[in-house]
DNA sequence: ATGTTCAATGACTACGTAAGCATTGAACCC
DNA sequence: GGGTTCAATGCTTACGTAGTCATTGAACAT
């Protein structure tokens, strides 16, 4: 009348074995399968071997949501990025690579609408996380403000407004735009034109202001106009303005690639060639703006580098609420392209 | 003696307020507050409002966790994706963005070399996630028929191969690449190279199979390059070696947009002309081939159509493992490019 | 031989929630 | 008015693991 163990098995196998299972089919208890798992070296080879040989037959597979009930350690990253935008999917793939050699999975909470962010950060919280990126320049005050109160390690990723609130890791934004400022002075460029994408994203306005102060100490004025996204098609369409504009400027320097890209071609469809009518420089250093059809004078990030600082603060678990939040700025590289000239 | 009930609460607040917490503090029961968070509609206004009105003073949030272990469900989809390449980050992007409007999350698992997978798919099955995204074209049998055996939902993102053992999504790969191949022969190419990937990507041989049976019927050979990688770099990199072939082709089909891209760029650079010298296809219809520096010719695959099935096919939760595989294909379109002409 | 030490292992419980079942009490029916 | 019904709520347990503590027994020292 017993049923028969074979059937029994094969409902194991189906769904959950369990440590509990493994252990009684090994003749161990439920710790001892526990320990080979998670501290092996605490069991004695032979029993170590058994519990292994066993756990393979039923298929046994930790269950990794229990273990962070009980351990409370999840050994999860948490994201918060905008759905769109070339310069974070590039972010968003290196964290990933990174975590995975660092046995952390990356979960990811995107955004389409600024406004959507509180209800992302309040899904984000009912996860325990062991950490969580916010990567985006537009994430408000109050909500840095609410993170920092939270007990779980917390990383800005380039959002200069975040620096003393929150630790936070970014590309040196102002004295990159500056240098990139100095270059177009060193070429002789005297108008120059500011695009930016959003201004109230708080990398625009440190960029533009690396670029507005360093144009300023040279008596060269910096308009700033906005191309209302961080797109390849806001930055086409606001060639048309700029093609317009008078007085026509030497150079144009803009706040991303991206929108840089986008302006390039606006400004070939709009019948200007640049270098030759117009200078050009980006940021970010995406890895399009090395491609022949733009090669693009940007400055490039080491978004490597970043990251890792980045993954470094999450993970060393400095719960030390006392001192300022760190703040770590990774400077940036000009990468010379052919939309600017070398010499003046 | 009592401790004080201020330091008390901070303490709480500082690490895991929990339900028998709000409980205690509402003078209910924990399966009470349980119900306020899951199932309101079963408590009575009066105390629903009571107990929210502590939840919130708490600050007290689920532990989704805990939910998970309980509830044996996740609501989290794991994906796993290359680590590199502009499709696969696009394809990434809208299953976030999709999957955020169904109160789901997506759990990343990148892998940066096809031998990483299997350490990777032993490291997604700890979790118990509600579904799991194949998208990588380079998975193989063994280990797609060991996803099969897993009792949680699985689809195959763009891997033809997966057809069959697996429910799959794809784009129409074979059908697609044989109407460019139409259209090239209709605007007079005979001498026709096809530059492929990674050989052993299914999409790369099934998109070739479309091509050379197409290109066959017609009496019209088509030879195979591959590029060794999905890369522009890739792309750049032959382009020397189609401009040395000879005969020389009329026309390029290239495997996938990114790498079609830098065939594009190596080709200029060489100083052919395109579409003069050669016609020139790509296939995916990434964003950046609508950018005005390529205006590829290109098949155009709906991604969010695509995903949208996907995701349908994994919450559907058809445990129904008689029936065969589902395999959705849908069609593409031909967005055509200043890489191609119209006119024979 | 007896005590000491320590590695190996087992028993037990907590982690925070949800679901099943039991209980209460008010509204309702004849 | 006593029985029936049902909404509202409480009690209890299970989910699968890891850490704490207790126990065992072998190796070793005295």
């Amino acid at each position: 009348m017993s049923s028969k163990s074979v059937a029994d098995s094969s409902r194991r196998t189906r769904r959950g074995v369990t440590s509990v299972d493994v252990a009684a089919a090994a003749g161990v208890s439920q710790a001892t399968v526990g320990r080979v798992f998670s501290s092996p070296e605490k069991v004695s080879p032979a029993t170590r071997d058994k519990v292994q040989d066993t756990a393979a037959r039923l298929g046994y597979v930790p269950n990794v949501i229990a273990r962070s009930l009980k351990s409370q350690r999840t050994n999860i990253i948490g994201a918060v990025v905008p759905a769109f935008g070339e310069y974070w999917q590039s972010v968003l793939t290196e964290f990933s690579r990174q975590l995975a050699t660092k046995d952390r999975q990356l979960l990811l909470f995107s955004f389409a609408e600024p406004g959507d962010v509180d209800g992302v950060l309040a899904s984000v919280a009912q996860y325990r996380l062991d950490g969580l990126v916010l990567a985006s320049a537009t994430i408000g005050q109050d909500q840095l403000i609410q993170m920092r109160e939270s007990d779980r390690p917390v990383v800005a990723f380039n959002h200069p407004a975040a620096t003393g609130i929150v630790p936070s890791v970014s590309v040196d934004n102002e004295a990159g735009m500056a240098r990139l400022a100095m270059h177009l002075i060193n070429t002789g460029a005297r108008e120059i034109l500011y695009v930016g994408g959003v201004s109230s994203a708080s990398t625009d306005q440190t960029r533009y202001r690396g670029a507005s102060r360093t144009l300023g100490e040279h008596g060269v004025a910096c308009t700033y106009l906005e191309a209302g996204a961080f797109t390849y098609e806001a930055g086409y369409k606001v060639a048309q303005n700029i093609v317009e504009r008078q007085p026509s400027p030497d150079a144009v320097m803009v706040s991303s690639d991206e929108v840089a890209f986008g302006v390039h071609d606006g400004l070939r469809a709009a019948g200007v060639q640049v270098p030759d009518d117009l200078l050009l420089t980006g940021f970010d250093g995406l890895s399009q703006s090395a491609w022949a059809g733009f090669d693009l004078t940007t400055l490039v990030q080491a978004t490597d580098v970043l990251v890792a600082r980045a993954i470094e603060i999450l993970l060393a678990d400095d719960r030390s609420p006392a001192s300022d939040p760190v703040s770590v700025v990774v400077p940036g590289t000009i990468r010379f392209g052919k939309t600017t000239v070398t010499t003046p």
